[in-house]
DNA sequence: TTGACATATTGACAATCATCGATGTTTGTG
DNA sequence: CACAAACATCGATGATTGTCAATATGTCAA
């Protein structure tokens, strides 16, 4: 909801290998050692970037036995989509804006 | 258009300030001076963010005598979201997908 | 229980990056 | 020309972060 929050978020996303695994996840679930196997990093890599994923409710996890199945979060996506809609969109029409007056503090 | 340039256009956004510029500008073109107003960073900063998000074409230039004029870009902003749209959505219907035998690599 | 496999955690290290002070460049003004 | 204002560049520094090796934890099967 806050604006650190939105950061933490968008940082989440800014990375090569945690944006592959978006790519990857697309075409549905995957257990870790799946996704080992497309991305060249070690086992403890992949761990790290796949908490911050599920940390940032992009992705989704299923523990089954030993694997840890992960899956994009239909609603954690669409809460990104309209986050990232808030930041990345030039067709602002607060009467501020329209008048001239308008101040633009980021209050967090 | 390659992911390499995907991940720099990401972390061009993924950055506390950076983002707080991009709110600003919402309400229409301002200049460096102005900018500095909202931000507690100094010029050099300042001057060093707006690089990143210009090079990033999110930002517009308009040199004007000694100032310079930042402004949404609208081309920018629009590849922007649909760049975002490719990494970030669970709705992948690809054939590969569908029949179980996809795979998932980068190709850059 | 022992061993193998999947994953998490820890600690260390190297690379990246945001930041600032100092300085340079450009432009307009007196 | 001299000075001030807006901005860019440079070099240094501190903080963040991606990475791995080593190790720990948890699960299952023989």
């Amino acid at each position: 909801m806050g604006f650190r929050e939105d950061v933490r978020k968008i940082k989440a996303l800014a990375d090569e290998n945690r944006l592959a695994i978006m790519l990857a996840l697309q075409h549905g679930e995957k257990c870790g050692c799946v996704l080992l196997e497309d991305l060249n990093i070690t086992q403890p890599t992949l761990s790290h970037h796949m908490k911050i994923l599920c940390d940032s409710n992009l992705v989704d996890v299923r523990k089954e036995g030993k694997w840890m199945h992960y899956s994009l979060s239909k609603e954690g996506i669409a809460a990104f989509r309209d986050m990232i809609g808030t930041y990345v969109r030039c067709d602002c029409e607060c009467e501020e804006t329209q008048s001239g007056t308008c101040c633009c503090k980021v209050t967090d």
